[in-house]
Formats: C-alpha cells, structure tokens, sequence
DNA sequence: GCTATCATA
C-alpha cells in the first residue's frame, strides 16, 4: 500500500534536494506536489493554563459577611444559599445564570464573589456550551445516561461539570460529581481552572486526585481525576457510592481505564438508579457511545476553531523522512510567517531530523536568503528543560524587514493530545506512528511504526489552527486517506496484555469475564492468555477464583508478576531489596545513553555492574543513588554517572507507595545482611518468584525461551557475560532483532523449587530445555534421597 | 552490537 515507504538512505536522498527546492522557488511552484482538498475545523481549546492561577492572589477568604443581597432571593442559610429555591434536577439555565450573577457565591457560604469573577464569567459565558445550557438540563434530567459530543474549544470540559454541579447540588447529599481525564497533568490544570471560575480554593469545593497526590477535602464536590484513579476506587467500592454523577471526558480517546470504567458503570447504572453518567467524546464514534449505552440520547455541540487548508501529495512518498524534510523547509522557503509542527515517530528518528534541517536550514540562508529558523525535537523522555524550549518565541528577521524567523517542532505524538502550542500555523504529517501491539502467542508487546487513523489525522491537522487559519500539510494522498487508514486508532484493550487488566477485574466483582460487555471485547486468546498467566502466579485459582495472593497482589499497582515477586519477598530474606527493585523497573530506563558520549556512558555503567546480571546493576545503581555522596547533589550525581535523575526519582517516589502498601497489609521488610554470602542470591531467588515464566536457556550460542520456544538474543546493552545458562528476563524486545533485556542469571534448581506449578515437566514440549531440566531434576532427587537416607 | 509512541494505578 501506498503508505509504506521503503527505506533509501536519507543523506543520498537529501543530496539534490536543495537544487529541487530551489528550483521550485524559482518556478513558483512550490506547493506542486501538494493538491488542495478541502477545508476542515481546526482545534482550539480553552483549557486551563496551568500557569495562569500564580497570576492572581486567589484568595477570597476574607471578605463575606452573609447578607441577603439583591435578588431578594436568599440570606445564606444553611441549605442552599444562593440556590435555596434550587430543587435537585429541577433547574433551569436561567436560575442558574441569577445564581451565578452573586453576589455571593453559590458554592462558598457567606463569600461574595471576587472582581476576577466576574471577568472569568463573561468569557466563560461566550463558550459554545453556554448556547445550549438548558437543552443540557432538559437532557441531563430527564435520562440517567447522556452521551455529548463536544469538539475542542467547545468548552465542555470546564463548563458541563459545573453545569451539572448546578442542577445535581450533590452538597446536599453529600456526594461528588467526578470527571475523569486519561492524563494527570490535565487532570490537576483542569481543576485549578475551574477553581477559578467558581471562585473557591484548589483543594476544597474542587479537587483532583491522581497517583501519589489527592487534592481533595471533606468540602470537596467536584473531583477531577485520572481514569486510573476512579478505576482503583472502584475496587473498593464497587457502587462508587461517593459520586451521584461521573462524567468519562475524552472517551474518544479509548483508554484501558476508560474502557474497563464504561463496562463497569454500564452495570452501576443499574444497580444505582440515583446515579447519572455524562460521557463526553469527540465527534467520529459518537453513534458507538450511543449504541452501546443502550440507545442513551445525545447532545451535540460545535467547537471553536480556526480553518485549516489540508493539502495531500499526488503521489505515494517512498520515503516519508525525506518527504518531511524536503515539505518543512519548502514551507519555510516559500510560506508567510508561522511556525511550524512536524509528526515523526520516534526519538532517533527526530534527532537525526533535526539535525539535517538545521544543516539545510543553514545552506538555505546562505544561498537563498531564507530568515532564521530554530528547530526542536519534542518527545517523552526529553529532559523538562528541554521540553519547555518548544515554548520559546519563533526568532526575529535577521535585519528590519526581512523574511520572518519561525521555528519548527518536530515531535512524537506527544504534540497529538498531551502538549499544545500556541503559534503553530503548518503542521506536516506523514501518517505514521509507533504503536503498541501484542501478540497473544508468544506473549509479547512490542512497537511497530504502523499508519495512523483517520481521527488522529485529523487531530494532527487540527493542531495548525489554534491562534489562526492554518495549512496541513499531508504526506501521502488523498485516495490513501479515504481508503487505508482506519476510522479510529484501535482501542488499547486490543493491543495489550491483559493480565493486570484481568485480576482488576476480578477484583472489581466481575465474575464473568466472558460476558462482560465491553465496548471492544478482546480476542479470546488474549484473555485465555492473561487467565493462564494469572493462574501460574496463583492468582487465580483452578476455578478461576481469586486466591489470597491474588487480592493482595491487586493492592498493589503493579503488574501481576513485580507483585507476586513483591509479596513473596519475605520469604526470601529481601524485601527491602525487591521493593526497590520493583520501583525501578515500573519506571523509564535508568541508564542514559546519548549519542555524542555512548563510550563514557558505558564506562559509568561499568561502575554499577553486577556480574549476575542487570537487575542488581540496577540495584546498585539505587543503593549509590541513596547514598550520602549522591545525596549532596543528586541531580549532578546522575548527570555524571549517566544516570535518569527523572526515573531514579519517580522509582523513589513509586517505592514509597508501594511501601505504605506492603505497611498496611503487613508484609514484613526485611534483608539479609549485605555481608552475608547469600545476600545477592537471596534477590535473584526472589526474582524466579514473579519471573519463572520468562526464562531463557543458552542452546549452543543463542538462547531459547522456555516453554515458549522462542531463539532470542541477550540485548547488547546488558552486563551479563555470554557464559550463563539460565537467565530470568524483565521484557522481550521486538526490534532489528528478538531480544531480550534486563537480565541475571537464575539456577535451574530454583525454577523447579519456586516455580513448581509451570515447571511441571510433562507440559513441556521435547526438546533441550526438557532433557536439562529432567537432568536437573534428578540430580535434585538423588541429592534428597541422600540427605533423607541419613 | 543497542531503534523508548503516549499514558495510567
């Protein structure tokens, strides 16, 4: 299909670009490759600006003396206030308006409401949503489900929760109102705007709560949250018995969470006829909410945006780098002021992108008078300095009157949903991105750079309209468009492991699997896999019940295998170790490796390296981290040593937690004296705990997985010598190669004491790793009968 | 001889 690309060398493909581009000028026919189609909305959105709230004081707490102002509707009393004639789901847009006129706030008893008020109010009155309140009360009263569709700039996610908070008054009965967000920064950035405009304090009437922070209090009657965090509560509760309305935002977005949420709560509604559920979508799918919420009604509203101009190629790009490149400095070359978004997939590929256009950039100055350009990579695991540059305002002309200066972002799709800028008038998408896929039969997830879907195009495109009328620039053509990419990406259900998925499940009450109606069910396989996978690490039983182990293991957030390794810690002397071994390996890679200093790096890591194997190289690395030195300036300590300071901190942060979990379900921390001979081998025997279903076994010069038979290679970045012949792994990386990585070598005697159940030698297939391990086996027997003889 | 999209508890 049109939208592969074969691989041809970028630099040759470079070579004679310059000449093409010029010549392009020249003819003024540089947008040539390009056949305009047809105009689109673009995105805008009026999210909170985290920043925004240090601007004000914020604090009101001063003022209020209660007194029945205007209106002659109230004095506060205890009930109500300003909303005593307010009666639960019997308002109407036009009570609420007088309400929100104040004086007093509705919200806060006995607190007038401040000037900066009234200022959010008149703009928060102009968003599309506050056209259609009373068509959302109607709606919202009358049916326990309603499915709204809100483009961005609509302003739903500020506005319906309050709308809703309105007409629910859940203050009355001591509920909440909560509206999830698939990430934590939107959750805590969305909140503090909405303190804001109902004049309160973050923390009290509105709150947030994500993992390892909760801003809320007894005051608290809208929550913001992570889908993750409403999805652990439920476990608990499984009625959610705090909430009298959840709102699901972005469910478009198809989270794991979400997915697991809206199957949930289909079964709720029914049990809690009192509660209302709103889920908030994009456009595309929003029939598929309907239809899947038993016909529930919808309200649609539009968005506020900017045009965008989609342009797509006439012809499939063989390469779409190179095509990117050669469109990013055509636009600069021949388009008026505007910066500029260009999508690639990941972060080897953005550097060396970056890279090149600076050096044309630099030729095309030069040569053809073109104005400054600055370019930047943007992706996940760049350094939060670096990150923030993206921000910097575009240069300015070289001389008064000259071609503008702009800058170029060059971005994973990091820049699709998580991160906005401002300022970006032409985006460039060559439809593709890394995406998470498993496979079932080999238990393997891996990333593929895969075409992108319809929605995320459009998203993409949606990006070059935020400020004003902006241009996409497509590298693949229309026809490609309509009739390769998918609607929508698929969901993550689809593309994952599912054994976390599947003992939360459990644990929220859901008995049959099955027959739990999900929105996308998964593929049998993948959850026969996970209930398998779940039953060897005896978290499940025969019956598919859960075990002891398994509810404990669900305390934790962690995947199945860290946890079971976690609580069976104790049994092997080092649980202090393993739950710091866990933190670190539920975190981003440890070990930096830039492309300018990889020999230094690797020297630094031979500092830590531990000859049995990566995870206590790992471990070494924490203990040093910890260590007095380190402490004294962390930050430069891990610069030095090639370390993550982000991940050795986010492990320090994930390791608490956990801790206060192992506290409280009294699982003892205990270690085996560091002198002691066996402190090392304690760790690895506690790792065949989690780990005894991803072994591998050297067979000549390459490893083969047991059971699974897979021929893999250790990953080149490991520390273990070639000379071991049981290793226990941490991932199985499907790159150039299959690999594995996060290695340490285990004894064959261990798997069959520890992983007794999945060692059950009949259930292997013939072969080297059988006859060894029978070999194993009766060494073991003969040594017992010895010992047992005596 | 190394290819880490983005999130989440």
């Amino acid at each position: 299909m049109s939208l592969s690309y074969c691989q041809i060398d970028p630099v040759e493909a470079l070579e004679g670009r310059a000449t093409r581009i010029t010549t392009a000028m020249a003819e003024g026919e540089s947008k040539s490759r390009f056949k305009r189609q047809k105009v689109s909305d673009a995105t805008d959105n009026d999210r909170a600006n985290p920043y925004l709230s240090h601007m004000f004081e914020g604090n009101d707490a001063a003022g209020g003396h209660a007194n029945g102002y205007g209106n002659g509707q109230t004095h506060d009393s205890a009930k109500g206030g300003m909303l005593a004639s307010f009666k639960r789901h019997a308002s109407t847009a036009k009570m609420a308006k007088v309400a929100e006129d104040g004086p007093n706030n509705p919200f806060k008893q006995g607190h007038q409401l401040s000037e900066r008020y009234f200022g959010i109010l008149k703009k928060r009155r102009d968003l599309p949503v506050h056209a259609q309140r009373q068509e959302f009360l109607d709606m919202f009263q009358k049916s326990q489900i309603l499915v709204f569709v809100g483009e961005t700039g609509s302003g739903k996610t500020t506005q319906i929760p309050q709308f809703v908070l309105y007409d629910d008054l859940p203050q009355l009965n001591g509920k909440m109102v909560a509206c999830t967000q698939p990430r934590r920064v939107a959750a805590m950035s969305v909140a503090q705007r909405v303190a804001q405009e109902l004049d309160v304090t973050l923390g009290e009437e509105v709150g947030y709560s994500i993992r390892f922070e909760d801003m809320t209090s007894q005051k608290t009657i809208l929550k913001y949250m992570t889908d993750g965090m409403l999805l652990r509560e439920a476990m608990n509760d499984h009625n959610l018995s705090r909430y009298s309305v959840i709102i699901l935002d972005e469910a478009h977005e198809r989270t794991l969470a979400t997915d697991i949420l809206m199957g949930l709560l289909k079964e709720v509604v029914v049990r809690r006829p009192d509660l209302k559920l709103i889920i908030m979508s994009a456009t595309l799918d929003a029939q598929k909410f309907q239809k899947y919420f038993l016909n529930a009604p919808l309200l649609a509203v539009p968005g506020r945006t900017h045009p965008v101009e989609i342009f797509y190629t006439q012809e499939p790009e063989r390469d779409y780098v190179e095509a990117a490149l050669r469109t990013v400095l055509q636009i600069h070359a021949t388009e008026p002021e505007g910066d500029i978004l260009l999508f690639l997939t990941g972060e080897e590929e953005i550097e060396d992108a970056v890279r090149k256009i600076n050096l044309e950039a630099d030729e095309m100055i030069r040569e053809a008078d073109a104005g400054p350009l600055k370019v930047y990579p943007l992706y996940g695991t760049l350094p939060p300095m670096q990150q923030q540059r993206i921000f910097d305002p575009a240069p300015p002309p070289f001389k008064k009157g000259g071609r503008p200066g702009r800058k170029c972002i060059v971005s994973t799709n990091i820049a699709e949903t998580s991160l906005t800028i401002d300022g970006i008038v032409y985006v460039v998408d060559p439809g593709f991105s890394k995406q998470k896929v498993y496979n079932p039969r080999i238990r393997v997830e891996s990333l593929l750079v895969s075409p992108i879907s319809k929605a995320s195009a459009q998203q993409r495109a949606g990006r070059a309209g935020r400020t004003r009328p902006g241009k996409c620039f497509r590298l693949y053509t229309e026809d490609a468009f309509k009739k390769e990419l998918i609607e929508q990406s698929y969901p993550e259900i689809l593309r994952s492991n599912l054994a976390s998925t599947v003992l939360e499940l459990k644990k929220l009450g859901v008995d049959d699997l099955v027959h739990f109606d999900l929105m996308d069910p998964p593929a049998p396989e993948t959850l026969m896999r996970a209930l398998e996978e779940l039953n060897y690490l005896a978290c499940l039983d025969d019956e598919g019940e859960l075990t002891r182990l398994g509810q404990l293991a669900s305390e934790f957030p962690l995947d199945p295998a860290l946890a079971v390794m976690l609580i069976s810690s104790p049994e092997f002397y080092c649980s202090n170790e393993i739950l710091s071994l866990t933190a670190l390996l539920s975190v981003p890679q440890l070990f930096v490796r830039p492309a300018s200093a990889r020999k230094r790096a690797d020297e630094m890591k031979e500092l830590f390296a531990h000859q049995d194997g990566d995870h206590l190289t790992m471990l070494n690395v924490y203990h040093a981290f910890k260590s007095p030195a380190a402490q004294e300036n962390q930050k430069q300590w891990c610069h030095d040593h090639f370390l993550s300071f982000r991940a050795l901190q986010q492990a320090d942060n994930v390791r608490l937690q956990l801790k206060r979990i192992m506290e409280r379900e009294e699982l003892e921390l205990v270690s085996t004296p560091f002198e002691d001979r066996k402190y090392y081998e304690n760790i690895r025997r506690a790792l065949v705990a989690g780990f005894f279903m991803q072994v591998a076994k050297k067979d000549n010069k390459i490893y083969v997985t047991v059971k699974d038979n897979q021929n893999v290679l250790l990953h080149p970045s490991t520390v273990l010598g070639q000379e071991s012949e049981w290793v226990i792994y941490n991932e199985f990386v499907l790159t150039s190669k299959n690999y594995i990585r996060t290695v340490t070598a285990v004894k064959p005697e261990w798997l069959l004491e520890i992983g007794e159940n999945y060692y059950d030698l009949d259930t292997f297939s013939k072969g080297e790793v059988k006859t060894a391990l029978m070999r194993v086996r009766d060494k073991v027997r003969k040594k017992q009968l010895i010992a047992g003889g005596r």
